[in-house]
RNA sequence: GGUGCCAUACCCAAGUGGUAAGGGAACGGUCUGCAAAACCGUGAUGCAUCGGUUCGAAUCCGAUUGGCACCUCCA
């Protein structure tokens, strides 16, 4: 079974087919480390882990890489605004590679709370500045840029697909200039973007480098060009991102990647829509955001995250709420439980081999070759849990699923059911009081019982323990 | 001004030409001293509105209304 991929690029859904058949390139726009990630950011990340795990799932091999964007880009394209890095670190007095340290590692630790897969190779723009030289001496011999005010431009009027991914074409972008953003007189196009700064207002910037332009720094654009073409060839199959990066940040990307090459870069392009808050969109700009450790600090697990990004579809936009993030935290632990019961009455992973078992598994490819379409996934869970199946297969499914959904079923585990003679006691006396009708003192020991953990229902062939999840 | 997306029950959300998945909430039932949990059952004759194409439309086309995003740093 193959899977089907919408791609920005032409705008249709498309089966997917590797260029080498021994090893998908997959390349993921990472994070810039300048503050820490919002859940809005977090989401699409998510998303690409989700189309990572298909792969995986359908038997590929994946060569993932993720770059982290550590070097300052400015906060207008053109040289106007304010270096993100460079203003952090004064408002808190460290220096930025400082703040580039800690805002991965921070990074790093909410990948790995959300159980992302870990990039094959994760990549420092600060480490590849040299390969960002070299690819822009390529550029400036092939002719595609100037320079002009001290700094390396790449003329988008040399490449002529300039904003085919965002279905823009040259004469509108000249044209529709909007008139509250000031333009760089630098620029000939007001599209051309920068390579290379030396010339920056920020005379004090702390990360410069050595250049045949002169001492400075590159623009934004050039590292994840450098970065992927670096580790996964100057063709490869699937760049990911989110949905904002595709009139700017991927658009210049195919621009200078392609007009370095003179080959066709990227087949497959995929990209996730946004999180919305109750007021928009969620940005890092207006103030207060959400992130991972917010959520956590209120009692949520990562995996309710997760769990709530994966009942929308990656191409929609998602309204987050704390209301609908309760109802996935309540969900995600109805299923959790009712996989703890099968582990508890000893299921095992077995091989499918049941009809309706492989019906099932078969339903299920077919949701996540179908363009991801997790909330369907989700579904055939549903659908696999209230099922005649046996105990063993049900098992196996569900982890089969969760090779996909990445939600942790298989660090679920057989509990050792030790019981406090306390709490043993506790039941004892609570079964004699409801023998002598004394229901109110029962009513006090079962709360008591929960007190201390454990759960007690009243079932048709007596009390029944469980412990609190 | 340009580009793109969306509108499905109380809420979230699939479905993209063949007669409305799933989950939550609600309600009813089984069980119970009562609960909780579990299990079973009920729920849109209709998918923003109007028109069109078609044997057939939530799905395609046009118009209208409402909402969102991007074109400025953001996933």
């Amino acid at each position: 079974m193959s899977i089907y991929l919408y791609n920005t690029m032409g705008r249709k859904l498309e089966e997917f087919k590797p260029i080498n058949e021994q090893e998908v390139g997959l390349y993921t726009c990472g994070p810039t480390v300048y503050n820490y990630a919002h859940i809005g950011n977090l989401r699409t990340f998510i998303f690409e882990d989700v189309l990572k795990r298909a792969l995986l799932h359908s038997n590929y091999k994946v060569k993932h890489v993720m770059n982290i964007t550590d070097v300052g880009h400015l906060t207008d394209d053109g040289d106007d605004g304010d270096d993100k890095m460079t203003k952090k670190a004064k408002e808190v007095g460290k220096s930025v590679w400082e703040i580039a340290s800690f805002y991965t590692d921070a990074f790093i630790n909410d990948a790995t709370d959300l159980n992302l897969l870990k990039p094959n190779v994760l990549c420092k723009a600060t480490d590849h500045i040299s390969d960002m030289i070299e690819l822009i001496k390529r550029l400036e011999k092939n002719g595609h840029t100037y320079i002009s005010g001290g700094n390396v431009y790449f003329s988008i009027d040399t490449y002529k697909d300039y904003g085919k991914l965002a279905n823009q074409n040259l004469d509108d972008l000249i044209t529709a200039v909007r008139d509250d953003v000031s333009v760089d007189d630098n620029k000939k196009n007001s599209k051309d973007f920068v390579l290379w700064f030396t010339n920056s207002k920020f005379g004090e910037q702390q990360m410069m480098w050595d250049s045949p332009w002169g001492r400075g720094y590159p623009g934004w654009h050039i590292e994840c060009s450098a970065m992927s073409m670096k580790y996964l060839g100057e063709s490869f199959d699937i760049h990911c991102g989110g949905i904002d990066a595709i009139p700017v940040h991927h658009t210049n990307e195919i621009a200078q990647s392609e007009a370095a090459t003179n080959k066709k870069w990227v087949n497959y392009w995929v990209h996730g829509e946004f999180l919305l808050d109750e007021t928009g969109k969620m940005s890092k700009s207006k103030g207060d955001f959400l992130t991972l450790s917010l959520l956590k600090n209120k009692g949520y697990d990562p995996m309710d995250y997760r769990f709530f990004t994966l009942n929308g579809h990656y191409r929609s936009q998602l309204r987050f709420s704390f209301e609908n993030l309760d109802t996935a935290r309540k969900n995600r632990l109805s299923i959790v439980s009712k996989i703890q019961e099968l582990l508890d009455n000893n299921a095992q992973q077995v091989k499918i081999v049941s009809e309706e078992s492989i019906a099932l598994q078969n339903e299920f490819d077919e949701c996540v070759n179908n363009n991801l379409n997790m909330p369907m996934a989700i579904a055939v869970l549903w659908k696999t849990l209230k099922s005649n199946i046996n105990d063993n297969e049900k098992y196996s499914l569900i982890l089969y699923f969760d090779e996909v959904f990445g939600l942790k079923f298989n660090e679920i585990k057989k509990r050792e059911i030790v019981i406090p003679n306390e709490i043993i006691n506790l039941v004892n006396l609570r079964t004699n009081a409801k023998k002598e009708k004394d229901f109110k003192k029962a009513d006090e020991i079962r709360a008591e019982i929960e007190k201390l953990g454990y759960i007690l229902k009243d079932t048709a062939k007596g009390p029944v323990l469980s412990k609190k999840l």
